[in-house]
DNA sequence: TCCATTTATCTTGACGTCAAGATATTTGTA
DNA sequence: TACAAATATCTTGACGTCAAGATAAATGGA
């Protein structure tokens, strides 16, 4: 009986009427990424960052060498609006992690490229990152996680599919 | 090959040391929470609501006439600090959808209640939001989302146990 | 060539959230 | 009874986010 079932129990003494099965996994699925979220956050903040400026430190060092998108391709990759990544890149800029590069040939454009300790620190993070999340979803095996990952690439893609009928 | 395959191919690439299978699933239930989000929002937008709103109201209606909670308990059940509830309860009092009445044995304590407006637009609301989650995981049948549902309430007791020993 | 359209990025204003702390009241214990 | 500790709620200041729009530059068709 976890706080989701809690809730589930007070809808179906209230409302009978309402089928639950899609709320049970649903509830479950968004207390599981905030409690991952948190998780991972004390590993971010152990390096001087959060959730924002890893996502942007980590999408410029898998890019490859140089380490080096434009904030549109950021953009693209971490699904936030262009106010958004503007913020981000002016507070890393601050913190010297990244340099922003105004591009020779397109004057409107700008190259965000990692700097030396930005390299430095995003490459010891995301090894740190990594046995972490190993360690928290250790609750399950390979084969359940596997199988885990599976149903929710279905769901994921027949919920973008809903979406994109709308 | 979905977002979370893109990005899982860039770090083999460029750090095949990692181990990536739970940042496969971690990155899947991230997105999965996100896309579910945006997808219920529609909803509560209909109604004048967002998640927040609709979260405190769902609450209210699912504990049972009077439909009548402490702040502190909305806090526990909605598991969001003190300042936010103070907030969302500002507003949907200026919507006339709850109101704050004062103890009559606690000076401190306040009682939010629900309006007969507010009660009329969650329970409508509510009936919406179901048939809508239902729509949003129609990508699994019921096997398949019992499973789902299965597999992260196992990991989630995992990871809050992980949690605890922090 | 010219200019409307598109593209790339940044700015503004509002919102929801949190951490930390303020205020007022009640409780428990000496 | 008195008062320190606990409790209930609200306030403040900062942050990350978004939608809408501003600015500047590049593009492409007449």
């Amino acid at each position: 009986m976890d706080n989701v079932d809690r809730i589930l129990a007070q809808w179906a003494a209230e409302r009978p009427d309402l089928q639950l099965l899609p709320m049970a996994l649903i509830g479950r699925n968004k207390r599981l990424a905030q409690a991952l979220g948190h998780g991972m956050e004390i590993v971010f903040k152990a390096h001087g960052l959060n959730s924002a400026s890893f996502d942007v430190l980590a999408t410029l060092r898998r890019s490859g060498a140089p380490y080096a998108l434009t904030p549109s391709e950021l953009i693209d990759w971490t699904m936030v609006t262009s106010g958004t990544m503007t913020n981000r890149l002016d507070r890393l800029e601050a913190q010297g992690l990244i340099e922003r590069v105004k591009s020779a040939t397109d004057a409107r454009s700008v190259t965000v490229q990692l700097t030396d300790a930005g390299f430095q620190l995003i490459e010891g993070c995301v090894s740190e990152h990594v046995a972490n999340q190993h360690r928290l979803t250790a609750g399950l095996n390979a084969n359940e996680q596997a199988e885990l990952s599976r149903l929710l690439g279905k769901l994921l893609a027949g919920v973008e599919q809903a979406q994109s009928l709308d």
